[in-house]
DNA sequence: ATGGCTATATGTTATAGA
């Protein structure tokens, strides 16, 4: 089973490269992030039509996620427990049964700048919102992935210049401290667990030639619970997507699973 | 780079992203 974390940056801005991309990638289960649609205007056709169900949790304009399968999406959860009154459209999750059954999470971690101030006390409140949850699906003890837009540099070396990034939410030590709480709550990093070495990301910013200086970060990870690491065959970045016609700022990320 | 670009809304500019 190939599962992606595609952050989309507007699905209707990516009708054309993001069906383009399923077509050549066949992945079977896709957690896109940045719909920036409603659910009543994802284009649902587009991935119906290729064989895809569809599970959509949008909202007008910004954030908004949804998960795409070849398998039918089974016990969908369409928000992050912790605060009912949080109205940003950021997790989404829903079994997947292949083999076995695979619990599978969308993600949008909230950005958190400018730091300090309330949009960073926002992000680690939701990343303590979602330790809580993880630590639940763990207990689950069965295949679960976590996949998605984290926000979140773990390590200097994924950043191509770490040094621009220290006074930034994505990198700041609270930030890589609530990160790291959930790995170590038992989740092996996926991309991390098959490649060494700095060089690999996953997001290059649109300013200032980023992508031609290969000037990138990455912050878009899969977690998986011990039950789904051991079933792990593969888990790469699709760089070439980043070079395309009209793409995102960030490319798909994605595991091969023998589930 | 303190924002160089991109996307959305229903705009003639603001807001957000990372």
């Amino acid at each position: 089973m190939k599962i992606a974390t595609f952050n989309i940056n507007g699905i209707k801005a990516r009708a054309e490269a993001l069906p383009a991309w399923l077509d050549q990638a066949k992945p079977d289960v896709v957690v896109l992030q940045e719909i920036k649609s409603s659910d009543d205007g994802f284009p649902r056709e587009l991935f119906e039509d290729r064989g895809y169900a569809v599970e959509v949790h949008g909202q007008k304009s910004f954030n908004g996620v949804a998960i795409l399968s070849k398998l039918p999406l089974e016990d969908v959860r369409r928000s992050l427990p912790g605060d009912e009154t949080d109205e940003q459209a950021r997790w989404i999750e829903a079994t997947v049964v292949g083999r076995t059954a695979v619990r599978i999470c969308g993600l949008y971690l909230p950005n958190g700048n400018p730091a300090p101030g309330p949009k960073f006390d926002y992000k680690l409140a939701w990343m303590a919102r979602m330790k809580v949850h993880a630590a639940a699906l763990l207990a689950m003890e069965i295949p679960v992935v976590m996949a998605g837009d984290y926000n979140v540099i773990p390590q200097a070396e994924d950043a191509a210049k770490p040094e621009a990034w220290l006074d930034d939410a994505l990198f700041r030590p609270e930030s890589r401290a609530a990160y790291r709480e959930i790995l170590y709550l038992g989740f092996t990093e996926a991309f991390r667990a098959r490649n060494s070495g700095g060089g690999h990301y996953s997001f290059w910013d649109y300013q200032a030639g980023a992508w031609q200086r290969n000037n990138g970060i990455r912050i878009d990870h899969l977690l998986l619970s011990p039950q789904a690491a051991d079933l792990m065959r593969d888990a790469r970045i699709d760089k070439g997507v980043r070079a395309g016609d009209k793409p995102s700022d960030h490319v798909p990320v994605w595991i091969e699973i023998d589930a």
